[in-house]
DNA sequence: ATAACACTTACAATGATTGTAAGGTTTTGA
DNA sequence: TCAAAACCTTACAATCATTGTAAGTGTTAT
């Protein structure tokens, strides 16, 4: 399941969180705020972090900054100010949620689990700049459409877009393919990016992979423009 | 900007909700728990949707689940119900966040800010509560996980989350996939809700789909809570 | 011109999905 | 309590999309 880091200094609220959510199955991080504590979840990558405002060595209000410029999130602050100014700051510093302390463990429960919900489903598009590639579903977006690419073309695909603009070399592909690096079967890959180019055709994006003779192949930009 | 819906039938409170809305830069559309409200919303294919729940001819909950079946989001409940339970019923229906009136102006400013930031560029998503269905991709996304499910299978689910919590009549199911609506295979159908059921077992959410004998069937909600 | 390399096409194998058929289980009402 | 109706389940067959194979055709570099 999901890993939720804890920034909490009191030690018995900690241990009554940690308990709380490792019965719901999370695994729990807990982390004080000593040396890098911003650091330190980015490290551990959870998929939620709690964070209390009032730390001894730092502002949890710069922790928040700070997670999300890098873009780590959703972060729910859990706090014992009840201040509006201090929730509208949190809020405009990025924070996800903003519960008071005492908060009931149903409450604080459900909230995490919507706001987990809400950033996990949040895909991973490959961008390639007039074309899009949701990595989990293998679907295919264009400014006009959208369709789901078979398993070998959304590989090589994926595989191209995150080379881009580099050249892939034919044992990469053949290797992500079926496995084996050493041996390369021209044929099957030639057969196999012919169709992956007829499909890219066929929603409008015609000549986009380059034959590099003897090396591979490239993913070419929009040449409309 | 975006267009806001507020479902308020409090005359006054309208009033000084729109006009915070459109001080802040919104396009707001106030609907009273008419005919059909849902469907209204709909309509107006807001970016967010303000709703509370004491209406005199609507449930609350009832509309905020329809919402979110039919993929409307994000629904900011606005009440003046402060029990936990109602808090709790809400999430699980889908709700996106949940304030109590009275309410701070700025608080509540802050709170759509950031769902509206959160919902954009998001996929189309079914919301049935504790699961959610992509609805281009027939990804289906539990708090555990996500498979991909079969165009059936996928057909058959978004129609009940679509008219939950209603019942999906025999016939209507039979039409969605098959066409003919005044023939119906009643073998078929079972034989396919029977892998649907399946399917939502092998992910944690068993017994969701009941049968309502002669009738069709209906999605349940999450008997856990 | 020719040899190496790349492309295309038709066809076969595979695997996931869907449909069929037959028999089992549960519910309903006399 | 029993029988009929409604529903469920299972095994197997058909289908369809995807992938692999084989053979032949085109292209490029020297």
């Amino acid at each position: 399941m999901g890993k939720i880091v804890i920034v909490e200094d009191d030690i018995f609220l900690r241990e009554e969180l940690q308990n709380i959510f490792e019965k719901e199955g999370y695994t729990v991080y807990c982390i004080r705020s000593f040396d890098h504590p911003v650091e330190d979840i980015i490290f551990a990558n959870p998929c939620l972090i709690l964070l209390d405002l009032n730390l001894p060595n730092y502002s949890g209000f710069d922790i928040c900054r700070a997670l999300k410029a890098k873009g780590v999130g959703p972060v729910l602050v859990l706090t014992s100010r009840d201040q509006l100014s201090d929730e509208l700051h949190a809020f405009g510093l990025g924070a996800d949620d903003y519960l008071t302390k005492p908060c009931h463990p149903q409450r604080l429960i459900a909230r995490v689990d919507k706001l987990i919900r809400l950033y996990s489903n949040r895909h991973i598009l490959l961008d390639a700049g007039d074309f899009q590639i949701d990595d989990q579903s293998n679907v295919l977006y264009t400014g006009t459409g959208s369709i789901t690419l078979s398993k070998n073309e959304a590989v090589m695909l994926k595989a191209l877009v995150h080379a881009s603009p580099s050249v892939v070399r034919k044992e990469e592909l053949f290797h992500t393919l079926w496995g084996s690096s050493d041996y390369v079967d021209e044929n099957i890959l030639q057969v196999n990016m012919t169709r992956l180019r007829k499909t890219l055709d066929g929603i409008g994006l015609p000549n986009r992979i380059k034959t590099i003779r003897g090396i591979g192949y490239q993913l070419l930009e929009d040449d409309s423009l």
